[in-house]
DNA sequence: CTTACTGCAAAGACTTTGCATACTC
DNA sequence: GAGTATGCAAAGTCTTTGCAGTAAG
């Protein structure tokens, strides 16, 4: 059995070609995705995009993947991963870049100067830059 | 003449009651305001919800204002500033705090461990936690 | 066989746009 | 008075929802 499909076993949820798509594509893709590729990439498969909405839905409720704020105009969606790792978008062609950074340091400073909150949920921090390619 | 009159007028754009109620909002909150807001204290005096759209995006081209991701829902926007700021975004009431932040620093951090990008033009980092109110 | 999932179509929320009128300078 | 800004209405994008049919366990 796929990897993406014992892990709905384990939680309860049943294999449904629309889940083990798009956990697929989250596995291979190593940064968020938007919905919009998402839905492409399942209509290929004659899967309707209300389904992969709901699909997301699903699996985020789950615990199993995260909406991640990249773009005003549409979501994004990554694997929910243990490591601390950030993002780098390209404001010019929302290019996703990950890297790895130590947080708790700095969760720490941040909530020291916070009145109005005493924990961070934030899993990622989205930074916005021009990348190399666009910016030339 | 106003603050805001003679912040228009050097910038060369007309001064209407539109960008002078909007430039006023953003003035008096001192964090990111939804568009929603907006429209409706416009709307108190008879300024149309797509003159409100148009006059933030004209403000924004002026860069005197800057659009925020604090939801995926609607935009939010902030007057330009020069202080480095970040913000606390609640994900339950969306309320925003607003802290100061040394970001120097941790920008290098950032862009040593990036291959693609060698600058970031974020202005402001938002980190998302549930907020002391809507902790209880 | 039962319950949950999906397709389809329609509706909803937010935003953008065309055109005629109104306003700023 | 010239040229930009606005109101109104319509259209556009992304997302959600109701319902009947389909599929997973």
């Amino acid at each position: 059995m796929e990897a993406y499909a014992s892990l709905l076993k384990n939680i309860g949820l049943k294999i449904t070609p629309a889940r083990t798509a798009v956990l697929s594509i989250l596995t291979n893709q190593k940064k968020p995705v938007s919905v919009a590729i998402l839905v492409e990439s399942l209509a290929k498969k004659s899967i309707n995009f209300s389904t992969v909405y709901r699909t997301l839905e699903t699996l985020e409720q789950a615990g199993i993947i995260r909406k991640v704020l990249v773009s005003q105009k549409q979501s994004f969606y990554e694997l929910v991963d243990i490591h601390d790792h950030h993002h780098l978008i390209c404001t010019e062609c929302e290019k996703v870049e990950e890297i790895e950074l130590q947080k708790q340091d700095f969760k720490k400073v941040v909530l020291k100067k916070s009145k109005q909150f005493s924990q961070l949920s934030t899993k990622t921090i989205e930074l916005f830059g021009v990348c190399n390619s666009c910016e030339k």
